[in-house]
RNA sequence: CGGCGUGUGGCUCAGUUUGGUAGAGCGCUACGUUCGGGACGUAGAGGCCGCAGGUUCGAAUCCUGUCACGCCGACCA
């Protein structure tokens, strides 16, 4: 059909290019502008709206778990940032310095945070002195400055939004049990938020965090088949705090060390959205991370009582406690209708003079675009049961493709033919030994993504790269 | 950091090969007609052709340098 054509013609269709429809999405839907700085967005207003609500049911998930926020300086001097042998290495390559104050060359460099261990830690040795000091359970919300070589809105950016929790614990388990805890927390909330399912596991040693004796994850994949890392949280061991000294007195008089984690969740959720759920027609934002979960569109809004229906309707909406607006901009409705869908909002109403006369309107559902005839007297409610039911379609969708795309490889044939061919997860054994993952990785481009906690029994016994005795079950994909 | 590509009104691009008065479509402004899947008419506004040098009577166009952005790799949330 021409019209259909037409409705996508400001998009790229995800099958022809997937990059560009991605990036076709995000300018579409107004999400992001490029700047002067390479790897520097302008979150504008649609966009940064979403992380707002990210952030606030976050933060109050977090602060059900006993949270407190903090906020700590974005500048790390050079030696502090040293303390930490295998933290150095990780971040170096990547960190932007601060040479200068004003005209003066600095006594010794700053880095901008490229995450916070460091600053904690030197926080903490101070703070901490006592059993009865701890635990420290506190998260900052900020942005972190990493100079990527190659960016993508969202996905890869120089400079991002996140959160970082920090913890500090008298033992090795309630630290262990804190980095479990906050991994179920973000993956809780991806699921039943964003409506994204999730794959928790383990990394293996060659993926952890630089310094972290165990980082826990979670995987997402998206609609091209290729993961995304969408959050992490790490047990850092007593490794830091013997680097740093934060020891506390214990009940029995003895100078121990503390047990500390860290795990983060960023901007880059905003770009799972995109592109686990985003269709040819632009964005599908799930309900609840939806900054307006209904665009009221008046049809004919000229003729007298046509918006002030619309705005009737809307009151009756916010009342109810939805997200809501009305587009009475003087464009024609069929535009309305894609501005719409290109912005992922889950539903439209439309009002025009024959649903005044007959007291209807007609909601459409962008996951579906199903047309519903609704009484403007069971429109509260209506929308309510249909924003609660596109949350759950949508995670169900989510779900049955990451399902439909997880294949397992028994050996090392089957695993090149798998990468090659479908992409997707693969589950596949693997002995332990870097080796196997390095070679993998260069003779495939497929990386461990994580030793999932669940979905995990063996499919074989040997090693899929090597054929030698295996017994982790490791879920391999190409990678954002 | 390597490979490829692109910088011309707000956007998408033509013009560059072969130097000669800066173009189109969309968008924007005003008025009018329209309005249930990207409506139309009329009249307007808007550009040191990424930046800096050079060659030339004359440069968007040729030369040198530089900056930025995009895509693909290596590094990463």
């Amino acid at each position: 059909m021409a019209k259909e054509k037409k409705l996508v013609e400001a998009i790229t269709s995800m099958d022809v290019d997937f990059a560009q429809w991605y990036t076709d999405v995000v300018k579409k839907a107004e999400l992001i502008d490029y700047t002067s700085v390479k790897g520097c967005m302008v979150i504008k207003p649609a966009g940064y709206a979403i992380w707002e609500l990210i952030q606030k049911q976050l933060d109050e998930r977090f602060k059900a778990t006993g949270v407190e926020n903090v906020y700590l300086p974005m500048f790390i001097p050079e030696s502090l940032l040293q303390k930490e042998k295998d933290h150095v290495e990780g971040f170096a390559p990547e960190v932007a310095w601060v040479t200068h104050g004003g005209l003066n060359p600095l006594q010794e460099r700053l880095c901008v945070r490229p995450t916070s261990e460091t600053l904690f830690c030197d926080f903490y040795k101070n703070e901490i002195q006592s059993y009865r000091d701890l635990p420290k359970v506190y998260n900052q919300w900020c942005s972190v400055v990493r100079w990527e070589k190659e960016t993508r809105p969202f996905l890869r950016s120089r400079e991002f939004l996140w959160q970082e929790g920090h913890t500090a614990h008298a033992t090795a388990e309630e630290a262990e049990e804190r980095t479990v805890q906050m991994l179920n927390v973000y993956a809780d909330f991806c699921e039943e938020v964003l409506a994204m399912p999730v794959i928790r596991g383990r990394k293996t040693d060659k993926e952890k965090f630089a310094g972290a004796e165990a980082t826990y994850t979670i995987e997402a994949l998206m609609h091209d088949g290729k993961a995304l890392q969408s959050g992490t949280s790490h047990n850092f061991g007593d490794g830091f705090a013997k680097a740093f000294g934060i020891q506390y007195t214990d009940k029995d008089n003895t100078l121990k060390y503390v047990h500390q984690t860290s795990w983060g969740m960023t901007t880059r959720l905003i770009g799972a959205i995109i592109m686990v759920h985003g269709d040819d027609s632009g964005l599908k934002l799930p309900p609840k991370a939806a900054p307006v979960q209904v665009m009221i569109i008046p049809i004919r809004q000229q003729q007298e009582g046509v918006l002030e229906k619309a705005d009737e309707l809307k009151k009756c909406l916010t009342d109810g406690g939805f997200r809501v607006k009305v587009d009475d901009s003087d464009k024609s409705p069929g535009w309305k209708f894609s501005e719409q869908e290109m912005r992922g909002i889950p539903l439209r109403v439309e009002i025009g003079p024959k649903d005044i006369e007959a007291e209807k309107c007609v909601i459409v559902r962008r996951d579906t675009r199903e047309k519903i005839e609704c009484n403007l007297g069971d429109l509260a409610q209506k929308v309510g049961e249909l924003l609660q039911q596109i949350q759950k379609d949508m995670y169900e969708t989510a779900k049955a493709h990451v399902q439909a795309h997880t294949y397992e490889a028994h050996d090392y044939e089957e695993f090149k033919k798998t990468v090659e061919e479908k992409p997707g997860f693969i589950k596949a054994m693997w002995c332990g030994d870097q080796s196997c993952e390095d070679k993998i990785k260069e003779e495939t481009s497929a990386t461990s993504r994580c030793m999932p906690f669940e979905g995990n029994e063996p499919i074989n016994n040997k090693c899929v790269c090597c054929g030698r005795p295996a017994d982790h079950l490791v879920l391999w994909g190409k990678a954002y």
